[in-house]
DNA sequence: CAGCGTGATTGACATAGATCAAGGCAGGCC
DNA sequence: GGCCTGCCTTGATCTATGTCAATCACGCTG
């Protein structure tokens, strides 16, 4: 493992506060390991027995029943994921999948218990971080349940141009099927959403999107603080929970 | 408050691992008070100050959106809510509302979070509980993204059976114009897919339904462990990471 | 360069679910 | 008892979304 690496992971919020000594405890048994694109990490219902934290790549974590799939997030690092299974000790709920080459950390998910017993810091860093993800999914499945289709298309797309740094014109992230299934839709239905943003002021030309005019796909769309997480990603800010530490309750914790 | 009060309260595995001392500060300068049917706890994009412990009655969490709203759960005692958002020091992100004359308990948040540094017991106890709620929201979206009304509807009535008891006959714990909104349907749908299982032997009169051929209505239903969580309701069990917590990874925490 | 495979698009159609509008049933109140 | 008021139900209709099928566009490979 290259050394730039392992400072990558300890920069991370849920291991930034935690002693030095817990540090070399979680990652000295750890290994990285490289996996190519379109790998099963982790099949939903597999005991979990590792902390996975993504370096490097993109990995689609995605639940199934009946035949059918769907995403549920898609990754991209400096990310962790199954922490609540490596928690209580219990079986993954979805899938985990690399989209393409990906490097990845695995951690002792016994060492994380052990060390969460021990350095209340470190265990305090797992709540906030599961508070995070809490509340991602919190967002999620308001989305889910009061939009329709079109309206989640339309704030998706105000949220990855805000992401990418305002520029009207932004490349979608992933394949148009993977974002279909993220924003529970067909594949078919996205495309005929996408046309029908056309009205809006939407143009897209393969991957590359451009937004002419922001505020009537706005009025359309109806953005809400409490829906969507309009965060800009800054840099070494990767924590879920971090990401739901906005604006910051006036503490001065944001860098000045 | 009463004594027994308190003592349902150390006895939620968010506090039975913490210290007397832990649990003397937090519950130091906390407040019960009673509220009555139809009162807001907490509005959604509060600030959020306290954990609220719902000690008698019945609360729901809704979240809104463009003047529709949608219930995200429905909780009865003994449960906490809100954490995640006193974790993050965070607005919430759903509204609480009595849904009948309900004890609340209040504790400081700002008590939890210096508290969750000096225990790690209880900082892990936190995390624990948070993963609970983590992984009880990957189930409704799953729910949610893959499954039909009609599919939704059926589990809901075949865990509920279990939860009871497993009597054929079982009553609904709410009014169906929350459970449709639970299950993220209309009321008029509800009533109408209620009807259609009558073909898979389902009868229903005013609140209380029976399942005549549970077979049949599995094999339309077809549950699933990483979607519904069967587990049945035992005394003392209340926190949302036990419930996670089974089948239990076989240590005997489980009483003999 | 031709052929292939994958993903995206488009159209026609089927279905699930929402909406609108009437009733019906039960409990509370005067 | 009669009359409200909620809640539930039912039917008719409309809309959104899924499905199936065909085609297109692109990049890759032989």
């Amino acid at each position: 493992m290259r050394d730039g690496d392992l400072d990558r992971v300890r920069a991370l919020p849920l291991f930034s506060g935690c002693s030095s000594e817990t540090f070399r405890t979680l990652t000295g048994g750890a290994f990285l390991q490289r996996f190519p694109s379109g790998t099963t990490l982790l099949l939903e219902g597999d005991q979990v027995d590792f902390l996975y934290v993504l370096l490097d790549g993109i990995v689609e974590l995605e639940g199934t029943w009946n035949d059918k799939e769907t995403t549920l997030a898609v990754l991209r690092p400096v990310s962790t994921f199954i922490l609540a299974a490596v928690v209580l000790e219990a079986d993954g709920l979805m899938s985990a999948r690399t989209v393409e080459r990906s490097d990845i950390l695995m951690l002792s998910g016994a060492a994380i218990r052990r060390v969460m017993t021990e350095d209340a810091r470190f265990a305090g860093a797992v709540a906030a971080e599961m508070a995070g993800c809490y509340r991602g999914l919190v967002r999620t499945l308001k989305n889910q349940k009061l939009r329709g289709g079109l309206e989640r298309l339309a704030n998706y797309l105000i949220t990855q141009r805000l992401r990418q740094g305002g520029e009207a014109t932004f490349a979608l992230p992933h394949e148009k099927r993977m974002l279909a299934s993220l924003l529970g839709m067909t594949p078919e239905n996205l495309s005929r959403s996408l046309a029908a943003l056309a009205d809006y002021g939407v143009e897209v030309h393969g991957p590359n999107v451009t937004i002419t005019r922001p505020a009537v796909l706005e009025r359309l769309a109806k953005p809400d603080p409490l829906i969507d997480n309009h965060q800009p990603v800054t840099e070494g800010l990767t924590g879920k929970a971090q990401r739901e530490r906005w604006p910051l309750p006036d503490k001065g914790v944001r860098a000045a």
